[in-house]
This record gives structure tokens, C-alpha cells and sequence, in this order.
DNA sequence: GCCCCGCATTGATCTAGATCAAAACCGCGC
DNA sequence: GCGCGGTTTTGATCTAGATCAATGCGGGGC
């Protein structure tokens, strides 16, 4: 398997044999821009380990409303819940392949894999970590300092998958970014607008450029 | 050990035997109305299950600014990253008793019984989808809606703790609520009176009885 | 009982961000 | 190149909830 996440991913804690086993379960798939992995309440027959793309995580209101509750880059697992459900949607922004794992057999292999537990359980630990920052931030932080915080953590993570660069890769549309931080499309334009005009970034395609690391850091405290 | 909440809390997957290695690392602590049980960012030597009382669990910005990302109830987990420091702080609201364990030789517990890691597994993910539902309800949600969602999560969760009742305990503060609802104090206020006029609720000393489950339960959805 | 003092409520006003409504942009197929 | 559909930006206006400012209230100490 030419799993180019390996290291980084749940997979780093296993030996080679136990790779090995892992392999026989794994079957990659491709989803396309656009496509849904799964859905909301769904019963959760697989878990995912995203190996390249981006996909979306959104909860919906029965009127419409969307919060998205995280992007998955490359390496992040999805199903660490374990329940019968997912508890939220998931669709592809750009092209996304992933390794597909059956639940059962999966979570038999964790059964007698305390090792595997273990990172897991490290995983999702830091996903409440992460959760209960951007509760901070949903709850307490204007539009401007909502945006500024939203792209240093996007640098960050895109640095931690060996793409470390001030120009920071968006994939995802300016709604998505909206529905991300609890902001309307037109409030997450005019505050794009906003810092290009203080030369905090540069607009490019796809992307922004941070021009001023110093005042983001500081205004993210 | 007299506890009180074993059967709803991390021990429930405990035998008998485990259990007394268990109580060998426990020491009840209590803790005064309003003191503090760790700060964010202090090394995290203890862990801590809450056996009665009410903490609440905030994030702090340099200027003041609030978030409480959770209040814990008897039998809830503090400590589930076992990080080496805290993400949060935690203080008593009303008068607190928890069993606290070092943090070392209940790491080394769980490295050798893989159920314990099991169940603290779950516990982690079931913070996690709480705190996205959290997520949902701070980014796209009214006021009104916040605290009807709140009041229902609230009542549920004493349900589940044996205490079913129409008549919800709110040991905290309305600026508690306030900070967890992402709202001004005022507001949370003003709505609660509203709910109260409208007879979806009647505001009795300490808490809240709810009056119209149906209309609460159609708004939350 | 009465006086505090900290919290909660209520009222008046303000504003960040939402909503409504055009333009401008940007591939993409023909 | 041109037209077209979707996204983004920009502009004008509105409003939910914030802020500012009293006033009310309830429980503990004396």
C-alpha cells in the first residue's frame, strides 16, 4: 500500500506485520470533487483514513442551517467515534482518496491491538482539544480575529504534513469558510477584503499569502 | 470507596480486583464552592472524577473574554487528554467532591488493562460529538434556541445521573450560562423571561421547570 | 428587623454582522 | 471570442444581540 500518510497517521504506531493485516482491510477509494462520503446518522459501515484532498465535516439543521465542524487534510481518520451513526456528513471539496476500513473488522483488529487503541484514543483527545478551541472561538471572537485564526491554524496544519509555507492552500469555497466559522459568505468576503487592504494577506488563487505573521499571532493571542 | 457514581463513570468496566488497585490511587478531594480544581496550561499531575457537585470548565482570552466548554457533572472525566498540561481551567460552583488520582500511576493503570483505555475511549468520543453538537449550536443558533437546547441537555443529563425531573437544578450562574451559550449576560436574561411569559418555562429558585417539552423539543430538532 | 452587597432583571441605545440586492469575476463549453 | 452559470465581491439597509445604565431583589451578618 503506498499510504503516503503513514507517519503521520494512525498507522504510525503499528509494527510491520501488523501493517500487514491492516493492508488486507484497507481498500482505497477515490471520491471525486463534490462527492459525499457519508452521511449524517448514517449507519457507520466504514471508517476512513483521508490519504490526499480535502473533505468537509457539516452538521445541518432541519431548516438549512450548516455548521461545518472541521476540514479533514491528509492523515486525518474519520469514524474515531466507533458508534453505529456518524454523527455528521462528510463530502469531498476537491478530489479525495482514502483508505475505507470495515467497521467489524476494524474494530476487532483494535480490540487486540492496545497499541492502536492508544493512538486512537490520542487522536480523539486531540480532536476535543481542537474542539473546544473553536468553541472559543464560535463563542467569543469577532469576524476578524474568527478569519485570522482560522488561517494560521490551516499554515499549521498544512506545515505539520511537510507543506510548511506563508502561502496557505484554500480549497475550500468562501461559503464553507462561513458555515466553518459562524459567519455569513458576505461578512468572511468583506473581512478577506479587510485584511488584503492592511497588507495582512495577499489573495491569491486557491489561497492567501500571509504577509504578516507577527500581527495574525498576536491578534490569535 | 463510597462511590457514588461508579456504575455511570470510567469504573463501570472495572472488576472487582481492578477496582481496589483503583482505590489505592484514589484520594477524595473536596472542594469549597468556587475554588479551583486546575488552571489552563498547569502541568497536569491529577485526574480527577467528579463524584457530586457542579464544575465549570473555561477557556480564558488575555483580555478577559470567557468560554465555558462544558460543566461537569457527577461521574464526568477531567483530565481525558492526558496531556502533560491542561486546555482548560476548572472551578467548583458549588461544593465539589472528586476522587483525584496522580497522573502517572493512572496512566500506567491503563496501560495494562486495555478495557480501561476502552471505556476511557468512549468517554472521549462521546465529549467529542458533544462538542460538536456544541459547535453547531454557538455558530448557527439564537438565543432563544441556545438556551432551550441548554435547558433540554441540562435535564437529560441529571436524567441520566438518576435524577429525571421536569424540574432542572441550574447551580450556575446566568454569566455562566452566558459564557457558555456564547451570549451577554443580559441576554440570557431577557430570554429566560421571555420563555417564562411565553410559559415554556417557570423560573423557580435555583433552576428552571420546564412547562412545554413538546414546543422546547421542536425548537432544539 | 435592617442594611449591605453581589447577582439578576429591565430599559434605552448602539453596532457588528446579517440580510437584501446588484455588480464583477472566472472558468468552461462551444 | 462569447455567452453562461456559479461564485465572489461590493453596496445599502436592517436587526439580533451587545453595550451602557439604572433599578430590583434576596440572603447573610449584625
Amino acid at each position: 500500500m503506498a499510504c503516503k500518510v503513514r507517519l503521520v497517521s494512525v498507522c504510525a504506531s503499528l509494527s510491520v506485520d501488523e501493517l500487514e493485516l491492516l493492508d488486507a482491510l484497507a481498500h482505497e477509494t477515490v471520491f471525486p470533487a463534490r462527492e459525499t462520503l457519508f452521511t449524517q446518522g448514517q449507519p457507520a459501515h466504514s471508517v476512513y483514513n483521508i490519504t490526499a484532498g480535502v473533505v468537509r465535516l457539516y452538521k445541518l439543521l432541519p431548516d438549512g442551517r450548516r455548521q461545518i465542524v472541521g476540514f479533514a487534510l491528509p492523515g486525518d481518520f474519520l469514524g474515531l467515534a466507533m458508534r453505529d451513526a456518524f454523527g455528521f456528513s462528510a463530502d469531498a471539496i476537491d478530489t479525495v482518496t482514502a483508505c475505507a476500513f470495515s467497521r467489524s473488522a476494524y474494530s476487532a483488529l483494535v480490540d487486540e491491538k492496545p497499541h492502536l487503541l492508544r493512538r486512537l484514543h490520542q487522536f480523539a483527545t486531540h480532536e476535543l482539544t481542537l474542539a473546544q478551541e473553536q468553541m472559543m472561538l464560535l463563542g467569543r471572537r469577532t469576524a476578524e480575529e474568527k478569519l485570522i485564526c482560522f488561517l494560521l491554524a490551516m499554515q499549521e496544519r498544512w506545515a505539520k504534513l511537510g507543506k510548511p509555507s506563508v502561502t496557505v492552500p484554500l480549497p475550500m469555497s468562501r461559503q464553507d469558510i462561513a458555515d466553518f466559522l459562524g459567519l455569513t459568505i458576505e461578512t468572511v468576503s468583506r473581512t478577506f477584503t479587510k485584511l488584503a487592504k492592511d497588507k495582512t494577506i495577499l489573495i491569491v488563487p486557491d489561497g492567501v499569502r500571509l504577509m504578516n505573521l507577527d500581527h495574525m499571532a498576536h491578534v490569535a493571542a
